[in-house]
DNA sequence: CGCGGAGCTTGATCTGGATCAACAGGCCGG
DNA sequence: CCGGCCTGTTGATCCAGATCAAGCTCCGCG
């Protein structure tokens, strides 16, 4: 299949890690790209495999997740258009730590090690945004190794919800729409579904919200921010 | 108090992030270098604080840790000699998430932000090694949630032995120190100070491990490893 | 050399959340 | 329009690990 290399530029130029590359870098990079066109519940990667470049997704979603023995998995990340993943292994020489798998049908761009490797030799703008990236995402895990071991199922959850809905957000109520099936969410709070479920019960049925299928309305922001146990 | 810099410079000189920089570069950033000296318990900075810089220790140990309102905290790392840690926050805009506080009286060097961002500018092979070392926080930090989420007590306790045993080693008996009082590393592994010493006395009980004060003997390795509930 | 406190152990009890089990409502493909 | 599966809910029970409560053992220090 022959890519259009064309869309693929423009679609990398719109991404926060290559914004403000000159468009002769970023078609360099283009060369280097693969188009990946995956359905629902196909795997990209398993634990453990090289990695061989990084992953950006046009449209669609992915988890990033392990899984034990026995069938149970942990969700790490749920990830949409723009977002992207599996820089930081590329530096290391040990595979994947997590696995990726499409909730969605989803086009996704491959850039290979290579192009990165090269522009960060070029372009110490890039080796910053790279830099950023990841020390965004280290930020994160950090803050869910707290939430986790710190904070309360109902709190997780209620954490969740405030983020989702956007932070500098105010004015009642708020729309969200929850970006998974509640099962995948709820690993990704580090609950089973069943207690989810619950908590969300519980939720709504004190009047801080109201669920109707994979929507939730957030009733009063400031009650559900002080709603800590 | 006058800070001899050429000893700041040798110790810089020997560790991984700056290792193979030109003297030149090294003398540059050993400019912008503090060095700090605390005693067992201060804290270097809390949660919140903004980041103007890096610290790398040259003797002693320090704990990064985050504290819920009520007192107890978890400790997410440990660190010792040669080893460094900030240096992510530096990148963004938004101040330290963890605390850290020394164990024990310490000598550390403090790198002004500003040294570390003026030779990324210069040295792609430094941002390399920047991003390397951040790729491998990230990959512990993931594995450290893998380890809480997907993990006993039990099989934490004999993953962190096995651990610090060295990873390729064998032959019995091993003998392991442990590198902080036992309820930092219960904190560390997210276990309570009486677990983790619960744990303890039936992994010796079964003949696994021998326990005396800070030292732990590990009888059988691959008994050890095999010991998963 | 004794005593005070930090570090650790041990026991008894409690509980948040997991697990097991059953079922209900879509929604999709045939 | 029917049957089956995927997603979600609800109820009953269970359990790993937390919490509460004493004591014990060093070890540094006056």
């Amino acid at each position: 299949m022959t890519v259009p290399a064309i869309k693929a530029e423009a679609f990398l130029a719109n991404i926060a890690l290559f914004r403000d590359l000159a468009p002769e870098d970023i078609a360099r990079i283009a060369v280097h790209t693969r188009q990946l066109r995956v359905e629902r519940g196909e795997r990209l990667f398993d634990r453990g495999d090289a990695a061989t470049g990084m992953h950006v997704i046009v449209y669609g979603r992915v988890k990033l997740a392990f899984s034990s023995p026995r069938g149970d998995e942990k969700v790490v990340e749920i990830l949409g258009p723009g977002q992207s993943f599996g820089e930081a292994v590329m530096f290391l020489e040990r595979g994947h730590v997590v696995g990726a798998q499409a909730l969605e049908d989803s086009l996704l761009l491959f850039v290979a090690r290579s192009a990165v490797f090269e522009e960060l030799e070029r372009d110490p703008g890039f080796a910053r945004r790279i830099i950023g990236g990841m020390a965004m995402r280290l930020r994160h895990r950090v803050i869910d190794l707290e939430a986790i071991s710190m904070r309360s199922g109902r709190q997780r959850v209620i954490g969740y919800l405030l983020n989702e809905a956007g932070d500098g957000v105010s004015g009642n109520p708020i729309e969200v729409t929850l970006r998974a099936t509640k099962g995948v969410i709820a690993s990704r709070l580090s609950l089973t579904q069943e207690h989810f479920s619950r908590i969300l019960q519980e939720l709504a049925s004190n009047g801080l919200i109201e669920v109707q299928g994979r929507s939730v309305r957030l009733r009063d922001l400031e009650q559900l921010k002080r709603y800590t146990d």
